[in-house]
DNA sequence: GGCATGGATGGCACTCAGTACCCCCGATTA
DNA sequence: TAATCGGGGGTACTGAGTGCCATCCATGCC
């Protein structure tokens, strides 16, 4: 029963990674999208793939998780990538290039994409567990970015709906792409995208050398100060130092 | 719905008339709140509720949402919101005021809206199903905009980055006012959050007093800051610090 | 009063996800 | 060869969620 081999598919790279875990994802994926994800259990599974039932527990807590086989490995690349230099850059672009990264994770395997939308599209237990997916790359960048704004007055707010905002943008983007089918370019949605969250927080470079301000009267000083400051530093919007 | 009266029923069938919803939520608030959620069993609420098993899940269809049992009215009350005179208003403003009515529905029963508050915060089963329940209010919000902004280019994106931002801005002062233990105003936090959000996407009030700087890039800050101070002549609080 | 009807509830049995515990087997090492 | 260790398997258990049916009760009709 134990016996290997079967379904051995390279997913792309052919990476040193253990093959019960490729099995099991395989086998998962066939019987979802032939007969559904609820009708299928996980002896099905298991059954299919040629492992113990007890095995597959041991590679994913849960059933929903099968389907998101490579998060982990990207929210830790995010981590990484956001851990480098955190005080360098803008933070808005720091948190857009972050949000390219899961693009181009999606990007990596086309097809495999394209067949998971299909199936979160349509499964709500599914959709909920990306929601939670999601919720954790969106906390991701919200944290950073509270620690770059930390000495803004409403740091922490800028922080939460920036972040929201990219992966809005992002998701959007994504799945722009995924519904056609990944045949098109990922990243010119994505750089569109982007960009206009970047130009509504005030991020974007101008397009010519005018900068236009407008200002309500009575706001502070500082404050008109400090904007004209991050739109005529050529795109970075880092707040003032030592404050 | 939060008020702490006629807790358990008798286990007999004789109660009155009783809404037994009411007393199971109460029952499981009771339960969760001491000895965990994870720990509580369907039996233990309904045992405490003096109901049969079975009907728990007529009235909830899972476990987890019956710690959200007013969110499906408060879906229902948006929905009917937004659908009153669609064309009329600022299409953010409108995104807005439906924000306002989720806020307002946690600051009816404030003690209820603090106790599931410092559920959902540690356990993680039901973070994610609140997180589906969000996402519902945000594809609302979405759609609506959506709508509106169908002539405009990128209608789609801005609708889907907007929607996120109004979210996350009502959710930053939800929590803040959450955490506080529900004992200031939720609605300034709120007003403040969503200003934020309507002046990042060019929705700011302001039709009067607003002073327009054009300025070439290079001009020396302190040029500016004359410009604009001979401008608002009636101006402004003073700077943070003597930075 | 007797009876039919429909909605609300309780009881029971079943499926299946997820977990705890223990066993097996092969490889490495003392 | 014995001891150990680690990946995998098997079994039984708990608990969520569902389907089916019996029961109770209120209402309406004859």
């Amino acid at each position: 029963m134990s016996d290997t081999r079967g379904r051995r598919q390279e997913t792309g790279n052919g990476a040193p990674k253990p093959p019960m875990r490729e099995a099991i994802v395989e086998a998962a994926f066939e019987l979802f999208l032939s007969r559904g994800f609820e009708q299928t259990t996980i002896d099905d599974i298991v059954t299919l793939a040629g492992v113990g039932r007890r095995s597959f527990f041991r590679y994913f807590p849960a059933k929903e998780t099968v389907v998101f086989p490579d998060h982990e490995r990207c929210l830790a690349d995010m981590t990484r990538l956001l851990g480098i230099d955190p005080d360098e850059g803008a933070p808005v672009d720091r948190v857009c290039d972050a949000a390219r990264l899961v693009l181009r994770m999606y990007a990596e395997n086309p097809d495999f994409s394209v067949r998971r939308y299909r199936l979160t599209k349509q499964v709500p237990g599914l959709r909920a567990h990306e929601l939670s997916v999601v919720w954790r790359y969106e906390r991701m960048l919200a944290e950073y970015l509270r620690a770059r704004f930390a000495n803004r007055p409403d740091g922490a707010l800028r922080a939460d709906v920036v972040a929201a905002a990219v992966v809005a943008a992002h998701n959007n983007a994504l799945r722009s792409w995924l519904r056609s089918g990944a045949t098109v370019d990922a990243t010119a949605a994505m750089d569109e995208a982007l960009a206009f969250v970047r130009e509504s927080f005030g991020c974007a470079e101008a397009p010519d050398d005018v900068v236009v301000v407008v200002s309500r009267r009575g706001v502070p000083m500082w404050r008109v100060v400090q904007e004209i400051e991050s739109a005529t530093a050529a795109g970075s919007g880092s707040p003032p130092e030592g404050n």
